[in-house]
DNA sequence: ATATGAAATGACAACGTTACCAATTTACGG
DNA sequence: CCGTAAATTGGTAACGTTGTCATTTCATAT
């Protein structure tokens, strides 16, 4: 037998226990050990507890970048979102995570702030662990990232709107669909000057999307946007008074506001009812995303319901049964609800 | 040279490019290659230049698997959380990325559900990736996670408390301190009977280890807790409304609360305006974390504003410091700040 | 007992990269 | 133009695992 050490290092000592030293320490091959570790088929039971006391004994935890170089398949999932302090992300990603891990798969985090050049570049430095799959945030991305997904062949699911069509899979909810929804709402509680309010972190095409179709649908209903204003900086309340003012300011006769995230919609909220505008008869308020806070507050905010954690978890599902069948292409419409509150 | 392919299948094709295929295509040895790759010294101009084109013709991407696999060293640090659906997570993981990513490190995320069962095991799957490093909340774990670590002799650094004494470094405030802070601000504030509130997501002991300082800071300034309630479900501004309710029934001479969240107390905050309380002449209310929408509310809440997104940078900057010098051992106290809002 | 097939076990060669050393080329002073 | 050192390039052997196939052991029917 070869001696592959023939000098006993201090690194000897704290050296990472490997499937030859399971092997030696209790007399069977190193492959035995490794269907042992596997819970692969066809080993004797009195094979599999003399394995498991001496990797027991030797604290052995199987290596995976050996392992998964062999096979070259991991239990990594590449997951890339825009941002993740605040907003949606969090849950959603709670959604993946809860169903990822049962499924006993990793997600890999990455963050673009945003930036369709630095997806590409997370992504390429993601793929370079050979993850099993894809998640991403909307179906809006460079050709590259098309490209590079396609060479690996994994599967991919996009999660978040489903206007567009996927690369393969998606989940999510019709932010055209919202919008007119809301557009109609409006219209049918009879208000007559509209405004709309973003900001920054709404910046994706989807939110711009979302804009476009509730303009267009005011349009139809004959009462046209009035004025609008995006933030140029990510959505807080703070923010969300701040611009409430400078669009009342600009355009005083606007008598409901649509935001495209709670967060502003709840600082308006307040905003107003500090400036002794009253909620809504003077002026209707009405959010994006139901976060929790706003239906709690004194009065209670419109807001198109969104299902986060759940769009999470059925984005997750969707990855699994591609993994098992890589066919898979489906586009799941979660919809939306409409939490009428007292503020619209 | 020996033909290791000699049937050209179909996937063959759709293969992905290995070195040797780039080192073939320009003429030039598998290691040069590497070094090319890995921007490694000693490689002339027309050497890489040739590389990079045939790199770049191949769609060559570097399979880290492999590459780590042999220098037993990876980009990946695990990052292991209670929970992130909503509360503090979020952001201090949005701190943590955001200087990763600027190392070229990648989190991989681990989600305990604040079970210490679940961090022994999720800390065991991602140690079989050879993590450069572990981030964890909290300085409370397990024997087993402490031996895991140690035996693979890499850095941690342990976020968010600072009262227990950690592994190797640890960033965070001292809720200790905090608790203390706030039990004397109800002192001086002339309240009387304190009551305080929290939540299952507060569970681990650096929230208990918050409220026993609190109520012992309390009886030493003769203002001893009257009552507390601890919700056995997430923290939540309904579950916020519904506690305070409970409490205020059982002990309606209550004067003033301590929530362990920010999102309980603005649910109580509402609650009992809804209800005809007058915060803060009826009760005084005071929250933890300082999360931004309680600063835009008609009445500003109390809270102690941690900072979280901070925390992040300064955990992912002292895994970087001890990735160059294993031997650092920091304990940075990010220190906390009371806003006194109106709710108090 | 013996034949027969199934179950259990093992030997060996990869997976794609990099460390370590050796070989070759280049630069430059005398 | 030569010798020497530095810079550049390459050969070989791992890293720790698993797929493939061969070999051994065991159970069962005859």
């Amino acid at each position: 037998m070869t001696k592959t050490r023939n000098h006993v290092t201090q690194s000897e000592r704290t050296r990472r226990a490997t499937l030859r030293d399971v092997a030696q320490l209790s007399g069977v091959s190193e492959i035995s050990v490794s269907r042992v570790m596997r819970n692969a088929p066809s080993v004797s039971d009195r094979l599999r507890s003399r394995v498991l006391a001496a990797a027991g004994e030797l604290g052995y935890t199987p290596n995976r970048l050996a392992g998964a170089l062999k096979t070259s398949s991991t239990n990594l999932v590449a997951v890339i979102v825009p941002s993740i302090g605040n907003g949606v992300f969090p849950e959603v990603l709670d959604g993946i995570e809860s169903v990822l891990a049962d499924a006993g798969l990793r997600p890999v985090l990455g963050i673009t702030q945003y930036d369709r050049a630095q997806e590409v570049q997370v992504l390429r430095d993601m793929l370079a662990w050979s993850p099993m799959g894809v998640i991403l945030a909307g179906t809006d991305h460079e050709p590259a990232v098309t490209r590079m997904i396609d060479q690996q062949g994994i599967p991919v699911v996009e999660f978040m709107d489903i206007d567009r069509s996927p690369m393969q899979s998606a989940v999510g909810i019709s932010n055209v669909k919202a919008a007119v929804a809301v557009a109609d709402l409006l219209a049918k509680r009879n208000y007559k000057r509209p405004g709309y309010i973003g900001a920054w972190s709404e910046r994706p095409d989807r939110s711009k999307a979302r804009r476009l179709a509730f303009e267009a649908r005011l349009v139809e209903l004959g009462i046209p946007l009035v004025d609008r204003e995006i933030a140029s900086v990510r959505a807080s309340a703070e923010v969300g008074a701040k611009t409430t003012e400078t669009l009342l300011k600009r355009s005083p006769d606007i008598d409901a506001i649509f935001f495209a995230n709670d967060d502003q919609a709840l600082g308006a909220l307040f905003y107003c009812q500090r400036t002794g505008r009253k909620v809504p008869d003077d002026i209707g308020i009405i959010g994006f995303n139901g976060i929790e806070i706003g239906s709690t507050t004194p009065t209670i905010l419109a807001s198109v319901v969104t299902p986060r954690f759940q769009m999470g978890v059925e984005t997750a599902k969707l990855m699994l049964l591609a993994a098992s069948d890589p066919s898979t292409r489906n586009v799941i419409d979660l919809g939306f609800e409409i939490r009428l509150g007292e503020s619209i």
